[in-house]
RNA sequence: GCCCAAGUGGCGGAAUGGUAGACGCAGGGGAUUCAAAAUCCCCCGGUAGCAAUACCGUGUGGGUUCGAAUCCCACCUUGGGCACCA
């Protein structure tokens, strides 16, 4: 028997599988598959426990796979690319490309120690320009087929920063760095064609039995799906260019309650009309100028602006309907116009009482109830509950009831009869927008000649590298702007068309680009092409995909559209179209936060490591404890794993970070708990490693320890299938306390506490290998094939049934397993507290479900 | 506003129609020790009772069932996603 060190055993182990090459993928056709893969990190220089937790628990399932005759490819790299980079380098000085690179260097020293069984030979980053290179060819390829075009958008301008911000990065009305106000410029940026894709997107998450519910829902709802009436209103007295309005509408049935037509002002007639319109003109410009921000929205007032223009009725020729513009209708929505039917929406209903248009109902509800006023007659719009009848009143088949879809429904049938445009479905989904105007992405692979317009680089000289320096200078980031825009020779390069001097383009790709396909990349990272198809063929789909809920929609959306993509280009074959088999979200690490406050009463955070018993270690302070969240580096409630892998080992932070919740919820990170994970597995070490030299002989206690032993096995086995770590450790730390207690002999206690090691070694890989070892067995335990429950060993001869009087637990007898229904009803009703229940009577009924329970009513 | 999920001891949670609270944390008691650390043993949902035991108990109210934390309906609370989407 000897001490716990877990640095001294980690260290020992990592370097035994090293040089077993034990994590080394190689594709062989003698075993499945099993691509595992957890989502990679940006390299922001240091891991942090929800790191700890996802990585681990990849590798739980990577090394449970390796041990049930899984041919295994679990690889690491670096998101390498983003804003953070050129942040420290505005911030510091510095190169965003060393920043990175010593980031990643030191996160890979941070990462190692964990003992993960990554094939670190696979590893790159997104900014070598090996991997970037391989994503213009990309690129190019999809710019043939069509998958990607230029067009003007809308995009939020900060002048100071000269840069182009996300809508996340715009806080009321301002720029969240350089606070001035954000304008709305239009700028001709790259679009990928995701939304061609809407529908294939859509209808295929239904084959993802293996994603969460949630994500797939949360994707739906992205898409966004709707059925409607797509038609036209013509124009009373019409426009140079213009005699009709399109619409779109998902009530086709309230049409007989229009009131107005709404056009947004980027709608086509609108732009028309203000070249020789001041007013309207001024009122376009105004609805421009406002933020795209939820708030402000939120506050704007509803206005439109009276065209003068009249369009008629396409059910009644001699109704007609005024056209507004209107400051809250989407150019890039269905139409960009509305009808609007005061009488059925909220907001209809207040636009048309503040410019006093008329409020006609199509129908009310079935059973109006007292408190039911009609929106005419001063009560709010109706909208029917989804499954709720109705009556029309003034629908298209008479006063008929129905329920709100069905009247959709008829009402669109009726149209399309009477020839009144068509049904047709949209989507929400917009195409992707992927150009940037920063300097520490993807460089976008075009040139702009004078002539030839925008042409495609050719691929023999890609990489396009972006530069290092500005003419022997080191590139200065506190200049705002790209510094590749105002770099003295980047930009200069020869058409690839005609050979005439031309200009680079200079925005860079959206680092979401780079993460929609690395999985790919993976299976062949060295490949002179974006993949090998022999290697993705093999290696794809990934089998389990593990990452935050916090890229449930963009990331895994994206991805979804680049393998298709990657399909149309040649680079993924058909199967892997749907990259990843199954996904797991998993939750965050979470801590209590730390609170003091200073003279000026302002909340100042400490750290965990700072505070022990609700005090100030330093001072002896008392701290305010505010409830687990996230842990941050604003409110200091981080615990650093590199510290607790010093304090404690690898393993237990392994164990911890994968015991103490189901791995889909948030973790709680305690003191108290990563100190009782060390202790137990401390305790295990001193258990097992004494097993390792016992010598009772074989007795009567054997076949009861064996038989807990298969039902761990079972049940572990299970859990680490489903994701039920939590659970899974639970049954281990039952069992160990079987194994302590058990008086087994030596040789049955030595085959359980084999066991034991092998079902903890996806967890605590090294204490595994160390147990194994002690208890003399050959080779690694991450090479011994994973222990395989008997069945006739799961359950007992002698089972103990409780006995129910009318549902609740009143006796319990004990009887052999197999026993006969009637024989075990026979003992049940010979039962002591059933005899005085019945007092004598005959029981109504006996139910007997054998071996579990059974019950009797009286 | 629309859509979705979750509510179980002091805490994290287990049980997915069959003995509610496994396992862990915190807490209490004890053994060992000169003492401490470490370790080991016992108790630990509520109410009543010396106890055996009885009754209550999985957010609230109803329902289905021999039997409900689990299935259904309504409500409450919390969390999440989407949102001028026509």
């Amino acid at each position: 028997m000897s001490r716990y060190s877990a640095a001294e055993i980690e260290a020992k182990w990592q370097k035994a599988w090293d040089e077993a090459g034990l994590f080394r993928a190689i594709r062989k056709n003698d075993k499945p598959k099993y691509y595992v893969l957890e989502m990679f990190p940006y390299p922001s220089g240091r891991i942090h426990m929800g790191h700890v937790r996802n990585y681990t628990m990849g590798d739980v399932i990577a090394r449970y796979k390796i041990s049930t005759g899984h041919n295994v490819l679990h690889p690491m790299g670096w998101d390498a690319f983003g804003m953070p980079a050129e942040n420290a380098a505005m911030a510091s000085g510095g190169h965003p490309k060393d920043w990175t690179y010593g980031n990643i260097d030191d996160m890979r020293a941070q990462m190692k120690p964990l003992g993960l069984s990554i094939d670190w030979s696979r590893e790159f980053a997104t900014c070598d320009p090996e991997y970037y290179g391989q994503q213009q060819a990309l690129f190019l390829d999809m710019l043939e087929q069509g998958l990607v075009y230029r067009k003007n958008a809308v995009v939020n301008w900060d002048p100071v920063e000269m840069t182009v911000l996300a809508n996340e990065q715009v806080e009321n009305g301002r720029g969240w760095r350089s606070g001035a106000l954000v304008e709305r410029r239009e700028l001709t940026q790259w679009f990928f064609r995701i939304s061609d894709f809407a529908e294939e997107l859509l209808d295929a998450l239904d084959e993802l039995d293996d994603w969460p519910a949630k994500v797939k829902l949360m994707q739906a709802n992205w898409i966004g799906r709707s059925r409607g009436l797509q038609f036209a209103f013509s124009l009373v007295e019409g426009l140079e260019g213009h005699d009709r309005i399109e619409v779109y509408t998902t009530r086709p049935d309230t049409l007989m309650g229009a009131s107005f037509i709404g056009i947004s002002p980027d709608h086509p007639l609108a732009r028309q009309m203000e070249k020789d319109n001041a007013e309207l003109a001024a009122f376009n410009a105004e609805c421009r100028r406002m933020g795209t921000s939820e708030e402000e929205l939120e506050k704007a007032e509803k206005k439109g602006f009276d065209t003068g223009l009249r369009v008629r009725h396409p059910f009644d020729t001699s109704w007609e309907l005024p056209v507004y513009v209107a400051n809250f209708i989407l150019m890039d929505y269905g139409t960009g116009a509305i009808f609007g039917c005061p009488a059925h929406d909220q907001r209809d209903l207040d636009f048309a009482r503040k410019y006093d248009l008329p409020v006609m109902s199509t129908y009310a509800p079935a059973n109006p109830g007292d408190d039911f006023t009609l929106p005419e007659d001063g009560g709010d719009a109706y909208v029917p509950p989804k499954p709720e009848k109705v009556r029309y009143i003034k629908g298209f088949a008479g006063d008929e009831l129905q329920t709100g879809e069905q009247g959709i429904d008829s009402a669109i049938a009726f149209c399309e009869e009477n020839g009144v445009g068509q049904g047709v479905t949209k989507f929400r989904l917009r195409d992707w927008g992927l150009s940037r105007q920063r300097y520490w992405g993807c460089p976008i692979p075009v040139v702009h000649c004078e002539s030839c317009g925008v042409v495609p680089e050719k691929k023999e000289n890609l990489p396009i590298q972006l530069p290092y320096d500005e003419g022997g200078q080191p590139i200065d980031f506190s200049i705002p702007g790209n510094p590749l825009d105002r770099h003295p020779t980047w930009r200069d390069c020869a058409c690839p068309a005609c050979g005439a001097p031309a200009r680079r383009e200079t925005d860079t790709m959206d680092t979401f680009v780079d993460s929609s396909w690395y999985f790919a990349r993976f299976t062949a990272p060295r490949a002179q092409t974006p993949t090998d198809l022999e290697e993705a063929g093999y290696w794809m789909n990934v089998d389990q995909y593990i990452g935050g809920i916090e890229h449930a929609i963009l990331h895994l959306l994206y991805s979804r559209f680049f393998a298709r993509a990657m399909h149309l280009t040649g680079h993924l074959p058909q199967k892997a179209i749907e990259p990843f088999n199954a996904l797991f979200t998993q939750g965050m690490v979470t801590h209590e936060i730390y609170q003091t406050r200073d003279p000026k009463d302002r909340p100042v955070y400490h750290l965990p490591e700072d505070v022990a018993d609700g005090k100030l270690k330093a001072t002896g302070e008392a701290v305010e404890i505010i409830p687990s969240a996230k842990m941050s580096k604003s409110k200091k409630n981080v615990v650093d794993p590199v510290s607790i892998i010093g304090a404690y080992g690898a393993d237990t932070a392994r164990w911890f970070v994968l015991s103490d919740s189901p791995p889909e919820r948030d973790v709680e990170w305690t003191a108290a708990g990563a100190e009782a994970a060390f202790k137990h597995l401390a305790r295990v070490h001193r258990l097992v490693t004494g097993i390792a030299v016992s010598d009772e002989p074989a007795n009567d206690h054997d076949t009861a320890l064996l038989r807990e032993m298969h039902k761990t096995i079972h049940d572990v086995t299970g859990g680490v299938e489903s994701f039920g770590f939590n659970a899974a450790i639970a049954k281990l730390y039952a069992f160990t306390n079987t194994l302590a207690k058990s008086q087994a002999g030596a040789q049955a206690r030595q085959q359980a506490a084999c066991a034991l090691a092998q079902l903890m070694s996806p967890m605590t890989p090294h204490l595994a290998e160390e147990l194994w070892a002690a208890l003399g067995q050959q080779g690694l335990v991450g090479q011994a094939p994973w222990p395989v429950a008997d069945d006739s060993m799961l359950v007992d001869d002698t089972v103990t049934l409780p006995i129910q009087i009318n549902g609740k637990r009143r006796a319990e007898i004990s009887v052999p397993r197999d026993m006969d229904k009637s024989e075990v009803e026979k003992q049940a009703l010979a039962a002591d507290a059933v005899i005085k229940a019945l007092d004598g009577a005959q029981p109504r009924k006996v139910i007997v479900v054998p071996g579990r329970i059974v019950n009797v009513v009286i």
